[in-house]
RNA sequence: GGGUGUGUAGCUCAGCCGGUAGAGCAGCGGCCUUUUAAGCCGUUGGUCGAAGGUUCGAUUCCUUCCACACUCACCA
């Protein structure tokens, strides 16, 4: 007694491990083993209630995560928790023995336990399994959040974001909500392939590392090859490989694509995040749009929810989007006419709008940040919005119309946010080297995120592209936005971090 | 990077105008064979995010720092 006991009265944390050590041990002694190495199931606590009438009277055999205890004396009610659901135990002294019941008096929540035994209805009406026999599964020595629920009321959930993002496997436990995204999530992702699959696309998979980063307009991670002796960088898009598949011969190519960009993080932005690109020969971006709306529309039937609610805006997939081009856009948000207008023009109307601006911006610049800061937000509905600035867009294709101002590329907007990001592809090699070449002018000077200049793409288009229409889709992005999520942290399992300090 | 807010027991939270901390759940010891936020009796558990400062005295006031959330900026 004395001391070790005294010692074992306490309840820190620490203390609660012992105390759980200690009942390892006490298990052991009894002879049960804490550990072993598998348990037949017959059901899950989802088919147990769902076939009762079948079921009842009939042995079945349930396996999963204590999450409640109510223990009274010689018997007791029990809850486990499995991957579709919970499932009411009842066990008593006389049904699984004396033995097994004293081991059972030493679990916690948070165990897990294997139960055969018959199925039945309580008093009160759930449905229950009555244990013949008691199995250990894995004795949990660390305490979970306890969470208490009536009525469908919640009591001290575990809500504090950062345990749950730390520690998503708590969340997962005791949230059960937050596995439904996920499910959804797999969901969505299982139809994109289909989708791609069923239209005769072939999924690639190009460099993760990557010599040099482009495809698009940021700051890469940059890591290094020890015998190689040379950096590399994490890819911020696939992009350019893809293309490089188009000139190989493969006309129809799509990747998921885990893109790692250097840069800050928002409820929209993880330094890395899941992207789809796909590219096809012979198109160009009004057949993309045709196949992107599709897309919208095939991953809404796939979840069979032809309609959603998204951030109080209601969308229906089934209706047509709307396409507007940029000068449609200024001219009916912002009374600018883009045919005339130009840098003094822009800053006319921002001095106007008191709304702040570089003058050292450009043309395209100009447009683009008066878009973000005016337009953008009114896109509620999804939108395509086409032909964006040749500044900003140096792998697009000038507008055919003769525009040179101009490439032939789209965005959709979704809620006010960009989802996908499209282009009649640049084909031609020696405006692809010009466009690249003052992308890297424009580096040189210090924008860190202008693209590189890869002489190997270049080399690939100059062997001959034919015309391609590619896109990339932010596939988080269109996750949350079909489960409802308004953080993509709520839509990775585990969303980047700072890393834990453990003292 | 700026702004706002939060940080107290394993979890969820109280703690007034400064006097070194409370509750529920969990834990521990009992009672209890149809309970379900089970109940009843008893009980342990805290470097009050960290470091400084003011003060006789700081969980409380001030400063700095750390972490997180929200937000703005930046950024797809």
């Amino acid at each position: 007694m004395d001391e070790q006991q005294a010692q074992e009265k306490h309840s820190t944390l620490e203390q609660i491990l012992a105390q759980r050590k200690e009942k390892i041990a006490k298990i052991r002694e009894m002879g049960f083993e804490p550990y072993p190495y598998a348990f037949e199931i017959t059901h899950k606590s989802k088919a147990v209630t769902e076939d009762f009438a079948e079921l009842e009277g009939k042995s079945v055999s349930v396996a999963g995560r204590l999450m409640t205890i109510r223990r009274m004396g010689k018997a007791a009610f029990a809850h486990i928790q499995d991957t579709e659901g919970r499932i009411q135990l009842y066990l008593s002294k006389n049904d699984i023995g004396d033995n097994a019941y004293a081991m059972f008096a030493l679990l916690d929540i948070g165990d897990i336990v294997g139960v055969r035994g018959q199925v039945m209805k309580t008093r009160t009406g759930e449905i229950t399994v009555k244990a013949d026999e008691l199995t250990l599964l894995s004795k949990n020595i660390r305490p979970l959040p306890i969470v208490k629920e009536k009525d469908g009321v919640v009591y001290d959930a575990f809500a504090d974001k950062e345990l749950r993002y730390r520690h998503r496997y708590l969340d997962l436990i005791v949230n059960p909500e937050v596995k439904d995204v996920f499910i959804k999530r797999a969901a969505i992702l299982r139809a994109t392939r289909e989708f791609f699959d069923s239209r005769d696309y072939l999924e690639v998979e190009t460099p993760i590392l990557q010599p040099l980063y482009g495809g698009a307009n940021a700051r890469p991670f940059i890591t290094h090859h020890n015998s190689l002796d040379t950096d590399l960088y994490l890819r911020i898009a696939d992009e350019l490989y893809l293309k490089r598949l188009i000139v190989g011969g493969f006309d129809k190519v799509y990747e998921f694509s885990r893109n790692f960009r250097n840069e800050g993080m928002d409820r929209n932005h993880n330094p890395e995040f899941t992207a789809i690109e796909f590219y096809e020969a012979y198109v160009d971006y009004f057949y993309m749009m045709d196949l992107v709306e599709n897309y919208f529309r095939s991953i809404a039937e796939a979840l069979g929810t032809p309609q959603i609610e998204y951030q109080g805006e209601s969308i229906d997939f089934s209706k047509p989007f709307a396409r507007r081009t940029m000068a449609d856009l200024f001219r009916e948000y912002l009374d600018i006419d883009l045919a005339v207008a130009d840098e003094k023009s822009f800053a006319a109307w921002a001095d106007k709008r008191a709304f702040e601006y570089d003058p050292k911006w450009n043309y395209g610049q100009f447009l683009d940040k008066l878009f973000d800061e005016f337009i953008e937000p009114k896109l509620q509905q999804p939108t395509f919005v086409l032909d964006y600035p040749k500044a900003i867009s140096p792998l697009a294709k000038v507008r055919r119309d003769g525009d040179t101002r101009f490439v032939e590329r789209f965005e959709l907007f979704i809620c006010g946010a960009e989802y996908v990001n499209a282009f009649s592809e640049l084909n031609d090699p020696l405006d692809q080297r010009e466009r690249l070449e003052s992308q890297d002018r424009l580096r040189a000077l210090g924008d860190e995120e202008a693209q590189t200049l890869d002489e190997d793409f270049i080399r690939a288009i100059e062997t001959g592209m034919p015309p391609t229409g590619g896109v990339g889709i932010g596939l988080d992005r269109v996750i949350m936005l079909f489960t409802g999520q308004n953080s993509i942290k709520d839509v990775l399992l585990f969303p980047a971090m700072r890393p834990e300090k453990l003292s």
